[in-house]
RNA sequence: GCCCCUGUCGUCUAGCCCGGCCUAGGACAUCGCCCUUUCAAGGCGGCAACACGGGUUCGAAUCCCGUCGGGGGCGCCA
């Protein structure tokens, strides 16, 4: 999107630092306008991407502007690919953006403005105390069992002092001065929510090294991006009342907020990695499909109304109301996710499970052009087939790979199990010349062959069918056999049923 | 320690705002049966919850109070 930053400064106490001038100017006033701020110091967790999908059905919803900020002000955590890497996880669930990215460590000179503008009135204040000095004086107020808060020590600083310390070069920071009084704002998720000001401290807005605080920043840019709407994690709503006491001193417009309960893990404490991997990209790798994970996401704390299905994102994008977000938090459960994605495996049209699976075999080496042209049908028919037993695409692709190349592993409790029988020998090498008589490699002729022959020799069908299976597939789970194999074709056949006593050996080293 | 949020089947949730239709509904998981050459898929069925205690009321999962449990925040991290 077109836009340019100007930077408004008269020098003189101002408000906005900042004006977005864009061919979006002129939009209603009332247009919804949302964010996602990740923080680029790691890959995008599931928790962060459920914000992020929150925040964008609320502004699809309401065709409002979907925002996308990096916060990376902690210059030392963060890094450049881990930003990439985010947006390639949010590209993957399909979350597009409609402004930024913006980086916030390209507006340093902002904060820095926002907040000296706000000592100039009297509304913060420069602290020159050093943690440590900090730290020994609330030991020492614990020690006496007192409850520590920044005492305002450098709040009554002459401005001979405060030279003086700028001369010994004590590196100073810019502290909020927060008012007495009583803050309450009414969340979206939550109610009504009351904070008195004693519990908050003089919270730091600006460090000494002249970088902001994650306050002071995230306030700024969501003023300058005119968020109307602020949608977070519940861990952010104990900070809230710092932030609205902040967009009140900068004379802005205080935003909706919404705060939704946080993921736990299955031991009910905040989810970590200590839970597993909880990388978007993870999902991805493991074969889950975009949709799938979607719904899977969307549905924690968020329910559409009892209707049962895989909703389809435009479906979502109707249906979302902060409204329908419930209050309690809800636990990490993949089982839900699993069944998601074999359901949308197996009801998916053919062509875009085949446009999902096309990458995974191509990385396998199994992809080949002919795959969509002359051998389109068979893929099809072979895809169709194995997708109800497959519960993600790795599986799907590798229920697939012993049709398409010759390397594939024996499982060996399968050949254990299906093997073992002395009659094969014998009868094998029949079967085997049956199939090579056989005018045509179909299922009906193949069952009927086989039946015959088990028929003639004295042998149960099954026998002769598992052995099969496990011989053309090295493992004992798979569709019906005799669809196997006229797919596998009758050369493939031949060539793995006469691996019997090679893979009886293979099993016993 | 202080402050804030939260509490319906094992899990995700519907119902709660606007008390009775709730002997609390659905889905996942689980168990059983059917189908069957294996395993899935599918079909049918079972088990299973209003955290606890007081009120208010003819009547409470729903309203009020308290208790207990769980989580989060209190950084010159974001």
């Amino acid at each position: 999107m077109e836009g340019s930053w100007t930077f408004l400064n008269n020098g003189s106490g101002y408000d906005i630092f900042l004006a977005w001038k864009s061919t979006q100017r002129n939009n209603k006033k009332n247009m919804v306008r949302v964010r996602f701020a990740p923080s680029p110091t790691g890959h995008l967790h599931v928790g962060a991407l459920r914000t992020a999908l929150f925040n964008w059905l609320f502004a699809r919803h309401h065709r409002g502007t979907f925002v996308l900020r990096i916060e990376d002000t902690d210059v030392a955590r963060s890094s450049e690919e881990m930003s990439r890497s985010i947006l390639e996880a949010l590209n993957w669930v399909g979350l597009d953006w409609d402004e930024g990215p913006i980086y916030q460590s390209q507006r340093f000179e902002i904060y820095r403005q926002a907040a000296r503008s706000l000592v100039d009135r009297g509304l913060a204040y420069y602290c020159f105390c050093t943690p440590e000095e900090i730290e020994a004086r609330r030991q020492a107020t614990q020690a006496r069992g007192e409850h520590w808060k920044y005492d305002r020590h450098c709040l009554e600083l002459t401005d001979e002092e405060k030279q003086e310390l700028r001369e010994k070069g004590v590196p100073a920071a810019i502290r909020f001065l927060v008012p007495e009084g009583v803050t309450e704002f009414d969340d979206l998720v939550h109610g009504h929510i009351a904070v008195d000001h004693k519990n908050l401290e003089d919270f730091v807005l600006l460090r000494g090294d002249g970088f902001p605080t994650y306050h002071l920043s995230v306030v700024v840019d969501d003023i300058d991006t005119r968020i109307t709407h602020v949608i977070r994690g519940d861990d952010h709503i104990s900070n809230t009342p710092k932030q609205i006491l902040l967009y009140r001193a900068l004379a802005a417009p205080v935003p909706q907020f919404a705060h939704l309960p946080l993921i736990l893990g299955p031991d009910r404490k905040k989810l970590s990695k200590r839970h597993g991997d909880t990388s978007v990209l993870n999902f991805r790798d493991k074969g889950y499909l975009p949709l799938a994970f979607f719904n899977f996401m969307a549905q924690l704390s968020w329910s559409p109304g009892n209707e049962e299905k895989i909703y389809s994102v435009e479906e979502m994008v109707r249906e979302f109301s902060l409204e329908r977000i419930s209050k309690g938090s809800p636990v990490f459960d993949l089982s839900k996710l699993e069944w998601l994605n074999s359901r949308l495996i197996n009801e998916m049209p053919l062509t875009e499970l085949i446009g999902q699976l096309r990458p995974w075999l191509e990385r396998e080496g199994l992809w080949s052009e002919e795959l969509m042209t002359e051998r389109r049908e068979w893929f099809e028919r072979l895809v169709d087939l194995t997708r109800s037993r497959s519960r993600t695409l790795v599986d799907l692709c590798g229920m697939i790979a012993p049709f398409i190349a010759d390397r594939f592993s024996y499982d060996p409790e399968a050949v254990r199990k299906h093997l073992q029988n002395g009659e094969l020998d014998r009868v094998l090498p029949l079967l085997e010349d049956d199939f090579r008589k056989l005018e045509n490699f179909s299922a009906p002729e193949i069952e009927r062959t086989l039946r015959e022959r088990a028929e003639k020799e004295g042998i149960k069908a099954a026998v002769l069918i598992h052995a099969l299976r496990v011989l053309t597939l090295g493992r004992a789970v798979s569709p019906g056999l005799f669809d196997v194999l006229e797919l596998m074709g009758r050369e493939k056949t031949l060539a793995r049923m006469e691996r019997l006593s090679e893979v009886r050996e293979m099993i016993q080293t």
